[in-house]
RNA sequence: GGUCUGGUAGUUCAGCUGGUUAGAAUACAUGCCUGUCACGCAUGGGGUCGCGGGUUCGAGUCCCGUCCAGACCGCCA
């Protein structure tokens, strides 16, 4: 038995027992004649005590040479301490260590294995192992496993049925790209690895299987973010006999069930908005609502006043800065230059101060009166004290602008607190998006989402304008989860397919299995899937989602602990009859 | 594919308009220390300033290239 009790568990009502313990040395303090030891593992810290009147000599020779990190394994009698610690658990108690072994001694490790480390990400990374030793990176790893437990629960209380799909599928155009695996015994051909289950998901529906998740690994082969790693987890959730509203009922009660459990939050009905409501009132179809800021359209005010970069703009619209009115023109000049960078993209701001006095003081003042200027204010929400900054230009990249700066605002102001909740359902997403680069119309969501049935007739006149049973959950300005009710008619599904510029063979070759299933009885399905990683961190407090898993890939998609992606042999690739011709 | 920021001791960083032997903190080692818990005190070791080239009497510092890391834009049905 290598240990009775673990380091974070033993209290004053356990004194005089003997225990064993072992675990990592966090630190020691050799004051002489007398030896601390911290001694750590997953559960918490118990301090050891070796002294020159109860200690063996030989085991006081040996507390002397233990180092950082040692694994250590420690006997003897529990006793409460002289001088206690109030800060950790087992602060009252310490243990008289009568036998001690050193497990495996341990190198000096490259960063101090502390909840502040001096390590940066870099050599975290590299000792990924070392750095889940720490204790924020260790709770965040059992704040996950709680997380993903109580989806667990909730989901099979509610019946369904967690059911595993493949990894190794078939590649498909539409959507991300595919990450693929050569076949050795099908030479010449390849494997996906699957963006997400999608298609299986519908065929364990048509299969009967009518409430069903999965909590599952999925692979996108894009550029990385702090929010975006090439492998991921979703919890993806299919239904049947359902309608939209269903889904959002369940989905909402599996997210607030997650919020009382992680955070005792009790949260009210989630709100609901369209997606043209959210693209006009914060510029994002995942507007961050724990903050006001909202747009207001100054067209109607701000236009035929002789002020021609307004007059000539598709769209003028402007957002209240609460507080603001008393920055300097430096300080303006500086969100101006931020948001003329290349990232943002704007060519130029006007701004009016809304002075506490209740005078206004513009950017544009040759050009409005203060009658002018009151309606601005009116219409953007701004009250006395308060900053008005205005962009204008084409409608979609203006809202997009300034919804950069909503968010960078929100951020500066500290208005983005990382304790409050704040969900919120968008839906009726457009079914179509049309795509420059290709010429076409791509799906938004994906080909299997459903058009809204009011909107069918304007798929030939009009594609953009139909709506789609489409739905995503935002949580404080980020997507955790999206889903639709599919299409489950194979005729319309052809439909789909023919507006997105597949030919009927392209359609048969890629997704016949597909419709072929939807001639056998196929119900009315859809469903949703979360973002495991995104939702956990943002439950967590924090929007780097490298924290909250336990091996990630670095900013260019390679894990530099194990050194991957890497070369293989030429015997590997003569096996997958695969040859190289790297630039 | 692009924009920006960074790379100096094991680690985190400072190092000004180019100028003697490149610093601090922390970590580490040795010694001292009768209740520490961010222990304290003393002493000590530790650097190809990411790499390559250039400008200069002289480069950590300026210029060009390159590699690496991070944030963002494009991309992510």
């Amino acid at each position: 038995m290598y240990r009775s009790h673990n380091c974070g568990e033993l209290r004053l009502t356990d004194i005089h027992k003997e225990v064993t313990l072992a675990g990592w040395v966090q630190k020691s303090r050799d004051k002489g004649f007398m030896i601390w030891v911290d001694l750590r593992d997953r559960y918490g810290i118990t301090q050891l005590i070796f002294d020159e009147e109860r200690t063996d000599a030989t085991v006081m020779q040996l507390a002397k040479s233990l180092g950082r990190e040692f694994v250590i394994q420690a006997k003897g009698i529990i006793l409460e301490r002289e001088s206690k610690n109030p800060n950790i658990p087992t602060g009252a108690i310490e243990l008289l260590v009568k036998e001690l072994v050193v497990l495996n001694a341990a190198l000096l490790p490259p960063f101090t294995i502390e909840d502040e480390t001096d390590g940066g990400e870099d050599i975290r990374m590299k000792y990924r192992y070392l750095d889940i030793r720490r204790t924020p990176v260790r709770d965040n790893l059992l704040f996950r496993h709680k997380v993903t437990q109580e989806v667990r629960n909730y989901l099979s209380a509610l019946d369904f049925c967690e059911i595993e799909t493949p990894y190794l599928i078939k590649s498909t155009p539409e959507g991300a790209r595919d990450f693929v695996v050569p076949s050795r015994m099908n030479p010449g051909q390849f494997y996906a690895l699957p963006q997400s289950p999608q298609t299986f998901k519908q065929l364990l529906m048509v299969g009967g299987m009518d409430k069903y998740f999965q909590i599952v690994k999925c692979f996108r082969d894009e550029d990385l973010r702090a929010d975006r790693q090439p492998e991921f987890t979703q919890i993806d959730c299919e239904m049947s006999f359902i309608e939209q509203e269903d889904i959002l009922n369940v989905f909402e009660g599996l997210t607030r069930h997650l919020l009382k459990e992680t955070h005792q939050i009790e949260v009210d009905k989630f709100p609901r908005m369209t997606f043209d409501e959210a693209m006009r009132t914060y510029g994002n179809d995942k507007p961050d609502i724990r903050f006001g800021m909202e747009f207001g359209e100054l067209n109607p005010v701000a236009q035929h006043k002789d002020f021609g970069v307004f007059n000539n703009a598709e769209l003028v619209v402007g957002i209240a800065v609460p507080g603001a009115a008393s920055y300097t023109r430096k300080q303006i000049d500086e969100l101006i230059d931020w948001v003329k960078r290349p990232q943002v993209g704007a060519l130029g701001m006007v701004y009016c101060k809304y002075e506490v006095d209740g005078s206004f003081k513009s950017s544009v003042d040759k050009f409005y009166d203060q009658e002018d200027l009151a309606k601005w204010a009116e219409i953007t929400g701004a009250n006395p004290g308060d900053l008005i900054l205005i962009l204008s230009g084409p409608a979609d990249k203006t809202r997009s602008q300034l919804s950069a700066l909503r968010m960078e605002l929100g951020n500066r102001l500290g208005l983005r607190k990382p304790n409050e909740f704040a969900p919120l359902w968008v839906v009726d997403f457009p079914l179509l998006e049309w795509d420059e680069e290709t010429q076409r119309f791509h799906a938004m969501h994906h080909p299997f989402t459903s058009p809204k049935p009011e909107d069918m007739h304007l798929l030939d006149t009009d594609p953009s304008k139909v709506r789609a049973n489409a739905y995503d959950l935002v949580l404080n300005g980020n997507e955790i989860g999206g889903g639709s009710i599919r299409i489950h008619d194979k005729e319309i599904q052809a439909l789909m397919f023919k507006h997105l510029g597949f030919t009927e063979t392209e359609a048969q070759e890629q997704f016949g299995f597909l419709m072929n299933a939807f001639q056998y009885g196929a119900p009315p399905h859809g469903g949703l899937a979360f973002g495991l990683d995104r939702l956990t961190a943002i439950l967590g407090g924090q929007e780097t989602i490298r924290d909250f898993i336990a091996f990630p890939k670095n900013n260019s998609g390679r894990d530099v602990m194990i050194d991957a992606p890497a070369a293989i042999d030429k015997t590997q690739l003569d096996e997958l009859s695969l040859a190289l011709h790297v630039k």
